[in-house]
RNA sequence: GGGCGGGUAGCUCAGUUGGCAGAGCACCUGGAUCACAACCAGGGGGUCACAGGUUCGAGUCCUGUUCCGCCCA
């Protein structure tokens, strides 16, 4: 057993100073190490959500590492051997953006550097500003095991990227072809389905009218995006529509264009849109492709990848989208081809990083073909071999595999991971390196996300069959937000059967959102986001923590407004100042070599042991469940509101010099027992307050971080003492809350006089020296000849009754009143009760032990309305 | 258009098989009691969105309506 070392214990707690000395004391001792720690064993691995080299800490992070260092640090405890894997995610979008606003800052653009230069730059940047998420995470506290950081464009992780890419070509999972993808013309790339928001616009839809050849009529069309008329190369209509029967298989004149297109039937066209005719663009609609596929329509494509109209576009050749469009509309009106415009809302695609409106564009692309990869992942969910917490995010993720599209995984770009194929006159080879003389690469780059799908076991050395895959691979769970289940989690779990055969990790747990106390995402542009780190500054790493678990909603988003990272900064305080006492009164005794069964313990005593054992349990199973903010909150309230409130205030007077030497010694040793119980509890949510507390109070080991989780044990839980206090709380509780109506300052001090059943005499009795205090009273007088004061305000606690006798402080007039009154709610009560047992329906078909409590309770209705009652007439004759 | 989540105190949210509606914050009153004023003690505050239904009994289960948020098309 270590010695305390109160004096580390100062007034006031500093956070700031707790909180600089912990992390490099427990990075000395390798505590964050996997298998590190003795006797570990079972190792629970999580691996990080890899953050953008460009980020920086968000609140967004700030839960999701708080959550999941908890799960860490709190199974570490259990003996468990953790491993907390950090890195990076190159991201190639949101890292090349950022690298070329820099260029354009300085007058350069990337082609002017080349692709060479261009690359070399952004790894400059990279060195110089990059991963400052990662030291950042240290403020937070995270025990990540920092030998271990890996970054997705580490030389073996990318030689892992190339093997999956090679394998599932291989596989014939992947093919280039050319589609409609879509495009994002500012960033001048293809993107996924995923990386696409949808926006509901207010537009326009316009109705044009299309000549019918040889005649002096028109078929209307209706379209939101005139402008890609020029690319139009039929009109469709439904095949059973009557309306254009006669006009499928003739030809329409493409006004302005005076091209010939024929009017085709085809079942995907919704006759009830518009006029019931569309017009068909195979070269700019990802539904007009398929028709045009269908119908071996021409494919006309009139922008180019900026958006700008090309040399298909007639008059409008190098215009913007947008400029032509408005051009398009005004000639079609001057020519008398717009029917009419009418406000539209529909929904339209912007680039998830820029926000452009994203263009459908027909390109040659890569894609991954999914409806294989995605059936053993449906399999794993639905057979239970990964779990989702809250469940029902397990619907959403099965709904999106098991509609999965092909993933477009190229991208025209030049940070990532170069597309591992290279091309010879009509050959095509995969290979990570060069097959030699005259071949020349793909110029693409691979989507982020088809190498961070790889990360919980490439990150262990995949595809090597190392030690640290055999032994870390699948991980325990992965803690993230919704926003990436089809991003990143749907594609792991996929990966981990493709490439390892298992799962990646048994459980998902996906975290809420942090949005601001108005309920809006946090964002830059909106200004809403606060600075992660200066709040800590402000509050401490703990403080925000703990707040942000005690805060998350299970399954619901979490609004946060920074007023309420007090709860957890008071919550600190509560805990340091609780400490302290209980140091200051610890005496020079050696704690730890007492034996539970030497010591006297009282009732309070058998009380708080038998409250914390509950709380252990509470605890530990919210945890396994991860209802975290319901473990942080069964924390807070026993450590508050039983330790504090009523434990330690019951063990004051035994603590007193002149007590008795038993009844003190117990006194410390539950209280220090109690208090270390709590501080190991509370390690996972404070780190570093905890390590400072539990180092300045007598403990057994180097470290917190490495102490045992605690266990609720059996014999310590007693029924009888919680009843037993709980009376004594209710008694204590009625003497303060008389003091209160009467109108008497809270510090002064009473005469209380109790009457009630033997066995509750005897327990006020053992608990007199308790009480006093701790309801301020001045002599306390236990009647057991059963007689009453004659004037007193009055109350009923457990049948028993207490008085304060104070004849001339009390309004007699008042307190008759109050009694009145409440009585009146008791009666009120009553009737209920009553009502409910004269029902026969209720008596029959009820449980039994409800029927009975509903007895008690009448029982017990009646006596203390009885005794209201009695108070009342003896006040009535005092009066008298 | 399809799916999901939510509506409980002024605010943010709990409410586990149906059985006495809760917490934190905010507000009001009293308090320099020796761990803590970042504290302590006490208090007020509710048509559990609405309408039906099941049930002895519904915040909780079922149906419908409505409002808010999110995801997908």
């Amino acid at each position: 057993m270590r010695p305390g070392n109160p004096e580390t214990l100062a007034q006031p707690y500093d956070p700031t100073l707790v909180e600089s000395r912990w992390y490099a004391f427990w990075e000395e001792r390798g505590v964050f190490r996997a298998g590190s720690a003795p006797g570990t064993r079972d190792p629970y691995v999580i691996s990080i959500p890899p953050p953008n080299v460009t980020g920086s800490l968000t609140m967004g992070h700030l839960l999701g590492e708080s959550i999941r260092d908890l799960l860490l640090r709190w199974r570490r405890m259990e003996g468990r051997e953790t491993l907390y894997v950090p890195g990076m995610d190159h991201a190639g979008i949101a890292t090349q953006n950022v690298v070329e606003k820099k260029l354009r800052d300085e007058g350069k653009s990337r082609n002017d550097l080349g692709r060479e230069g261009f690359l070399r730059e952004v790894w400059d940047w990279k060195e110089q500003y990059g991963g400052l998420i990662l030291k950042q995470l240290r403020r937070v506290g995270v025990s990540a095991d920092w030998s271990r950081e890996r970054f997705t464009l580490d030389p073996e992780y990318s030689r892992a990227v190339m093997l999956a890419f090679q394998h599932l070509y291989d596989k014939g999972l992947i093919y280039r072809g050319r589609y409609i993808v879509n495009w994002c013309p500012r960033c001048l790339t293809a993107l996924s389905d995923e990386e696409v928001d949808h926006v509901e616009v207010q537009g326009s839809l316009w109705t044009l009218r299309y000549p019918v050849k040889g005649t002096d009529k028109f078929v209307s069309v209706a379209t939101t995006r005139p402008e890609t008329m020029l690319g139009d190369t039929a009109v469709a209509v439904h095949p059973e529509d009557r309306r254009y029967a006669h006009l499928v298989g003739k030809e329409v004149v493409l006004p302005l264009m005076r091209r010939e297109i024929p009017v085709i039937a085809d079942e995907a066209v919704d006759p009830k849109f518009g006029t019931g005719a569309v017009k068909v663009t195979p070269a700019h609609d990802p539904n007009d492709f398929q028709m045009g596929k269908r119908h071996g329509l021409p494919e006309v494509v009139v922008m180019d990848e900026q958006a700008v109209m090309n040399e298909n576009a007639g008059d409008f050749r190098g215009l913007d989208r947008f400029e032509a469009r408005r051009r398009i509309v005004d000639a079609l009106r001057d020519a008398g081809y717009l029917e009419k415009v009418e406000p539209h809302t529909h929904s339209v695609g912007h680039c998830s990083r820029c926000d452009t409106v994203i263009e459908p564009y027909l390109s040659w692309q890569w894609f991954v073909k999914m409806a294989p990869l995605a059936a053993p992942a449906i399999e794993a969910a639905k057979k239970g071999r990964v779990k989702f917490f809250p469940g029902r995010w397990k619907k959403v993720y099965l709904n999106w595999l098991e509609n999965i599209r092909d993933w477009c995984i190229s991208r025209q770009l030049w940070w990532g991971h170069r597309i591992p194929v290279w091309y010879r006159g009509d050959e095509t080879r995969v290979s990570p390196d060069s097959p030699g003389e005259g071949w020349r690469q793909d110029e693409d780059v691979l989507d982020t996300w088809f190498s961070s799908w790889l990360w919980p076991f490439a990150i262990l050395g995949w595809p090597e069959r190392t030690e640290a895959l055999e032994r870390y691979y699948p991980n325990a769970v992965l803690v993230t937000g919704s926003d990436i289940i089809f991003f990143w989690v749907a594609r792991m779990i996929m990966a981990g059967y493709e490439f390892m055969g298992d799962v990646p990790f048994a459980h998902v747990f996906i975290t809420s959102i942090v949005r601001d106390a108005e309920g809006r995402k946090m964002s830059k542009s909106l200004g809403n986001s606060p600075d992660p780190l200066a709040m800590m500054d402000r509050y401490g790493a703990d403080a925000v923590r703990f707040s942000l678990v005690y805060l998350t909603p299970m399954g619901q988003d979490l609004l946060f407004d920074e007023k309420r990272i007090e709860t957890g900064r008071f919550f600190a305080n509560k805990v340091w100042n609780a400490a302290r006492l209980v140091t200051l009164r610890l005496g020079d005794e050696e704690l730890g070599g007492l034996k539970e069964s030497q010591l006297e313990l009282t009732l309070a005593d058998r009380w708080i042991l038998s409250r914390f054992s509950n709380a252990v349990k509470d605890v530990t199973r919210c945890l396994k469940t991860y209802r975290l903010s319901e473990a942080a909150n069964a924390l807070y309230h026993f450590t508050w509101n039983e330790y504090c409130d009523w434990y330690l205030e019951f063990a004051k007077p035994r603590w007193a010099d002149d007590a008795d030497p038993g009844t003190r010694r117990a006194a410390r040793w539950v209280a220090w027992k109690v208090l270390d119980g709590i501080l190991r509890m509370l390690h996972p949510f404070m780190p570093f307050v905890s390590e400072e507390i539990w180092q300045a109070i007598p403990h057994d080991g180097e470290t917190l971080a490495l102490a045992a989780w605690p266990v609720a044990r059996r014999a310590w839980v007693d029924a009888d003492a919680e009843k037993q206090v709980e009376f004594i709380q209710a008694l204590v509780v009625a003497v303060r809350n008389l003091r209160a109506e009467c109108n008497l300052p809270a510090g002064r001090r009473v005469p209380v006089v109790v009457r009630g059943a033997p066995e509750q005499l005897e327990l006020v009795e053992r608990l007199r020296d308790q009480i006093l205090p701790l309801a301020r009273i001045e002599t306390l007088t236990v009647a057991r000849d059963g007689s009453r004061p004659k004037v007193a305000a009055s109350a009923v606690v457990s049948g028993a009754e207490v008085f304060l006798p104070l004849a001339g402080l009390i309004d007699v007039d008042e307190e008759r009143a109050r009694l009145a009154k409440e009585a009146a709610k008791l009666l009120d009560d009553l009737e209920n009760v009553k009502k409910k047992l004269r029902n026969q329906d209720f008596l029959r078909k009820a449980r039994a032990d409800v029927v009975e409590r509903e007895r008690e309770r009448l029982a017990q209705l009646e006596e203390t309305l009885e005794k209201l009652k009695r108070a009342q007439d003896s006040l009535r004759v005092a009066k008298a």
